[in-house]
DNA sequence: AAAATAATGGTCAAGATTAGTCAGATGATG
DNA sequence: CATCATCTGACTAATCTTGACCATTATTTT
């Protein structure tokens, strides 16, 4: 409890809104205001303790009745096949091996077929065929990355 | 998701209009005297929130005895739809425009909620973003079509 | 008819209102 | 005293609101 800092304090705060609510919405100025700190910190808060890996997801909108969402959302429990597999894809994967993930990943009951056909369309060398193929693959790890990503969690 | 801006409130007040109707048939200056706004705003909001992407069409008449109709269209159903929402992604779409489609797409259960969640992680800019703005949006088109194909010839 | 007038909706750009980014300053900790 | 976390503010980006000016269609007048 000692050394809060002002972080931290923000961050209880915030918790302390939800309640039993999964998400809450939030006027950046309104709690910068509240704590007499610039704008900008509360951005720092939510970028360094509600991210994914907390399991929280972030939304907003700027302009006219912008706002800031945080949602809660479940995390599922098997990740240790997704982290060696986001492991052996690093920042570049030829179509073949992307596909047999997503076939792994359908006989491991992780996605459904349709899931992985859609997947499949996403990464195929058809869609994403540019010029370079260096380039080309590393589009492909990132979109394979993200999805892996995405199934991590529920919402 | 509360109604923030007044943009917000009027797109909510058009969607309640329609009950159980394919369209409605709207003055513009009358919606704007409502909600005492300029016309003009009324424009804004059909043009932000009422798109093809949305999964509406738009006719107008100016003139004496002019009119704005609204028609809401299945994306995939109708092949002219499709076509049209093809011309409008062209060769290269933004996130936003991207991500209402997908929207559409899962509010017309043409998708479940989990298809949508990857389809909007493989277009999103987090995933997609390279150091060309140009290529990325030109890169979303090519993937966004590729999933669009890809539902069609399944239904 | 043709021309003028009235009654609509459309476009665009400027200004207002939010939030995001990033680099540097400051503070805390081992 | 070196390093990492925190804090700040200038600059950027996105979205909404407004109003001046434009375009189209219907109606009335000549």
């Amino acid at each position: 409890m000692e050394n809060r800092s002002i972080s931290d304090i923000i961050e209880a705060y915030l918790k302390e809104i939800f309640g039993d609510d999964t998400q809450i919405e939030i006027r950046r100025s309104e709690i910068a205001d509240h704590f007499n700190v610039v704008p900008s910190q509360i951005n720092y808060v939510i970028k360094t303790r509600f991210t994914i890996q907390n399991g929280y997801l972030v939304q907003s909108k700027r302009g006219g009745g912008g706002y800031i969402r945080i949602e809660r959302v479940n995390l599922l429990a098997d990740v240790d096949v997704l982290n060696s597999l986001v492991q052996a894809i690093g920042d570049s994967i030829r179509e073949r091996d992307a596909f047999a993930i997503i076939e792994t990943l359908y006989n491991e009951k992780v996605i459904s077929q349709r899931e992985g056909d859609l997947m499949l369309v996403a990464l195929s060398k058809q869609t994403l065929a540019v010029d370079d193929t260096n380039m080309e693959n590393k589009l492909r790890a990132r979109i394979l990355v993200s999805f892996l990503n995405r199934l991590r969690y529920e919402s």
